[in-house]
DNA sequence: GGTTTTTTCCAAAGCGCTTTGAGAGGCAAT
DNA sequence: ATTGCCTCTCAAAGCGCTTTGGAAAAAACC
């Protein structure tokens, strides 16, 4: 059986092959041979025969190396492209023991709560990714943990880096990564060990520092926050920032006040209603995430509220293209950063990571901007 | 070089085999090995030649073949366990010609809008993936367009299937995957040949005939649409229902309530807006999607209406996590169909047509409850 | 007991690529 | 003429698995 494939195969390539040279009505059929067969893929040691070059000279003068004379090299990469030669990628990477793959593994372990964040973000770093020749595998939960996923991908190469979402705090995968020796990139970061592990994180500290402080300049003293789940380090440090903000204007922070969860905009709604419903209400509001100001929005709107004048907010804009800040009325002043961005840089620098095995460690703390927006106003006025 | 890891690799595997019969210092120092090795990978030779028996029969066990003894598979299978033993993913792809990946192609083409919906549908794809050891390989824009993705899908074996989703009308990727003859789904369906691919929809046409129906039973007259790009076949399947239940009621289709576009919350605001300011302002709104809502509800509650008595409002709702249709104020009358458990029936179907070469292309629609909640009311009421 | 069938295992040949180590040919220097 | 040094090319040996086509041992039949 196999056999018989296997004798086509060679009429077909040989037909194919000789094409510039037949005559019409050969050639007519072969180009509906062609059409027909597009997905036929023809490998290395036909393509070397066809040359009259061995495998090993065409293997070279594709991938580059200097071994191979110009011409030669000219003219494979001509007949290659001509005859749409693809190397099985399967066999490469059994040969080489590169998989040119990058692992991303889904957070599903988050009470099913599937983040819109990872998308924009996964698409940012897939981009970068296909210009390098890379893909992306993708995980979701399921029977395997999150660690032993890892332990597989190392085992067989099958990855060649991961990209390590979402770290809590004193975060396990960090040190399992680190053991298994695949490389890997964290976005956000720890507080412990922050050399040990490449990371690009944006300044979320920094960030609510400045929107708290904008907020006190403008005369605020009682600022609601709503954030993140806490053991997020992401959240941790905006509270930092949040707090500290407040500390140094000596204004003490109360819990009633402040509320962590997940950042859907019900939550939103909830929380911010249930903030805004204590006697002593604040008149500004921070909120983490684009999802909660939805539901904020609505609270406020519902409690006859307006924003801007009753109430300041302000909230971190990951930039997602469904989500858009400016758009609102009134538009709203925010601390942003595009997580698609971040998704690019990531992979670069991952891929870095990969090609430059001794390179150092890269550590990116992007600044983030606050743009003032309509949305918050001097107390009283 | 090469061979000093082997020979430590020999020396390694010696001691970790000997294990058990190895006096307790020995056993601590290899307990430390281990550890510290977890990710050292043993193969099939080596694993063989451990068990006294040739690759060939552990394969075979391990395979699940009947070809072994039942006391050697055992054997086979808890020597494996112990060992940690994995096979290489990419030489059991080389040598099988299966890739056991499924390709999923981002929708990046439509203005960097990267649409929320498809991480839901991908998470739910991709647990039943896992669970039969497939792994999920992404792509993203970039240079490559989605039909030269799967033309090289096809070529080189990369996956063993692919999801096409978000289908439009005359899409041309059906065709070429046909040619290609690489095993696909799409989520959604086209008009034309619907029984040349395999295809699982939700039934989008008798969704909104059925919303709109309510509505016109509610006593509305008037009722506004706020749909997706109209080339999508989703969008236009609503539509049809629309249209045809309006016609049911000798309503003519005024151009002016309806409106097709990305589906943001932006759009969902100036659209609203827009239809909700004209002089003979609709009832009733009907909209494509939860995203859309969170923008038309800014519009309304900003122009001081409100829901379920000056305005009747249903959408589509797609179980996104992070918005909930119940959790609103009032909560909201809903068409609902889980995208996430799209996903995941679409990958199980997929993965039927890749197993069983020749089973019948399968198509599955959907049906789509109406939810009835306190977003819509009787007009004039 | 001899013959056939079944069970259980193996040697060896791929899968399609990369890479090592070496050879052939050309040219300049000795 | 010999040597040395490039430049360009190749044969062959992997990478780690599966699978084909037996073969040996065990069991079943006549």
């Amino acid at each position: 059986m196999t056999s018989i494939i296997k004798i086509v195969k060679q009429i077909f390539m040989f037909y194919v092959l000789q094409r510039t040279k037949s005559n019409f009505a050969v050639a007519t059929i072969i180009e509906s041979a062609l059409e027909m067969c597009q997905s036929y893929s023809m490998n290395l040691k036909e393509l070397a025969k066809y040359l009259n070059l061995s495998p090993t000279t065409v293997s070279r003068a594709l991938n580059g190396y200097p071994e191979v004379g110009a011409e030669t090299k000219r003219r494979v990469d001509a007949e290659a492209q001509r005859l749409g030669y693809q190397p099985n990628p399967h066999a490469r990477r059994l040969a080489t023991g590169r998989s040119h793959a990058i692992g991303h593994v889904f957070p599903t372990d988050r009470s099913l709560m599937i983040d819109p964040l990872f998308s924009d973000f996964v698409a940012g770093a897939a981009e970068i990714y296909a210009v390098h020749g890379f893909e992306v595998m993708l995980h979701a939960g399921g029977s395997e943990d999150e660690i032993s996923v890892y332990r597989r991908y190392a085992q067989g190469g099958a990855v060649d880096g991961v990209v390590v979402l979402g770290p809590r705090v004193n975060d396990p995968r960090i040190a399992v990564l680190n053991k298994l020796k695949l490389p890997f990139i964290v976005h956000g970061r720890l507080d412990e060990h922050e050399d040990s592990y490449a990371w690009l994180d944006i300044d979320n500290r920094g960030a609510f520092q400045k929107a708290t402080k904008l907020l006190t300049d403008l005369g605020h003293r009682r600022i609601g926050i709503i954030n993140g789940l806490e053991d997020m380090t992401f959240a941790l440090h905006r509270k930092q920032g949040y707090e500290s903000a407040l500390r140094d204007k000596g204004i003490g922070i109360d819990p009633m006040i402040t509320s962590s969860g997940l950042m859907t905009e019900e939550n939103g709604y909830r929380q911010s209603k249930r903030i805004l419903q204590i006697t002593n209400r604040p008149t500004a509001l921070l909120l983490s995430s684009m999802l909660l100001v939805s539901g904020a929005m609505r609270a406020i709107n519902e409690m006859g509220l307006h924003i801007g004048k009753d109430i300041s907010v302000i909230a971190h804009d990951d930039g997602l293209p469904f989500l858009n800040a400016e758009g609102l009325v009134p538009s709203l002043t925010t601390t942003r950063s595009s997580i698609r961005a971040a998704g690019s840089r990531v992979a670069e620098l991952l891929l870095n990571i990969i090609t430059d095995a001794d390179a150092e460690q890269p550590h990116e703390l992007w600044s983030v901007d606050l743009i003032v927006r309509g949305s918050t106003g001097s107390v009283g006025v």
